[in-house]
DNA sequence: ATAAGGCCCTGACCGC
DNA sequence: TGCGGTCAGGGCCTTA
């Protein structure tokens, strides 16, 4: 699943290849992949956008134009944009197909169909609800505190709460509280003063690991739900200790690893290593 | 305000 | 081999 580090890539891999391309028009072959403005509007807005600016908040990445306007892209499950030749075959899964000034095509493809694209004068609309960068100055220790404080929810389905830390998902947030050594199923508010902390370092740890190994690439046989823009692998999922490992020793102390399901999604972690 | 559950989607997989 | 049922899950929505 495209995370922070997944669309860290995507946009540091994305950049050289569209920086100061133009966009010539659009054709939209599901019209739920465009949020904003509606399907209709889209092609004749993007028409004529030169791409500037390349950023990343959350997992929303975010395409600055010329024009001042911000084109977003949430990947979500299986979402894919990726730039290919002009002749490239459009097949089921591809949903908007831009024609660059250069001949080639920028394509987003999506199977589960969950993805969206923004096209809005003010990103900051479409990003009110996020809370801090976990890789920024703004997320620290004490502010992460005072948002789990008195919460009766799984510690698990916080991370999951993009107001509560932006960029977050299941993958590292199983991670995350593997390295801090804390139960997901924990009461976020039953965290002590080390716990949090401990949380906090994990959470940028695994975070900065998995851009360094270019995000984690799984999927059930051949389909991979993340590849990189340019098709290859991420490496990250090579160094998962516990997730999607159920029935597999725990690297530390060899204890099988348990699976359970925290606010509707899968949970993995070591019954030992993890109070 | 918080917590819990449903919904959107389709390909892979399982059991019969 | 074919087929129906189940699972995966990010973000948003509704309900309590």
């Amino acid at each position: 699943m495209p995370e922070l580090p997944e669309v860290e890539t995507y946009v540091r891999e994305l950049a050289p290849e569209l920086a100061g391309r133009q966009v010539l028009g659009a054709r939209v072959n599901w019209s739920r992949t465009i949020a904003t403005p509606d399907a209709e509007h889209f092609p004749g807005l993007i028409a004529g956008q030169r791409f500037v600016t390349f950023g990343r908040r959350g997992k929303y990445m975010l395409l600055g134009l010329a024009s001042g306007m911000t084109l977003i892209v949430h990947l979500r499950m299986t979402g894919h944009l990726r730039v290919e030749a002009g002749d490239a075959v459009i097949d089921q899964h591809t949903h908007v197909v831009m024609p660059l000034d250069d001949g080639r095509l920028l394509l987003f493809q999506d199977s589960r169909k969950f993805g969206r694209i923004w096209l809005v004068p003010d990103a900051e609309v479409v990003l009110a609800r996020l809370g801090p960068e976990p890789l920024e100055d703004s997320f620290t220790v004490d502010g992460f505190g005072l948002r789990l404080n008195g919460r009766s929810a799984s510690i698990k389905t916080l991370l999951l709460d993009q107001s509560i830390v932006a960029g977050v998902g299941n993958i590292y947030a199983d991670e995350a509280l593997f390295r801090a050594g804390i139960l997901p199923a924990r009461a976020a508010g039953t965290l002590e003063a080390g716990e949090v902390a401990a949380l906090h370092a994990a959470i940028r740890a695994v975070l900065e690991e998995g851009i360094a190994k270019a995000g984690s690439s799984l999927g059930k046989s051949g389909l991979q739900n993340y590849v990189r823009p340019g098709g290859e692998l991420g490496g990250f999922q090579d160094e998962f200790k516990v997730f999607r490992r159920t029935g597999l020793p725990c690297p530390v102390c060899g204890t099988p690893v348990e699976r359970i399901v925290l606010g509707q999604r899968s949970t993995h972690f070591c019954p030992v290593c993890q109070r």
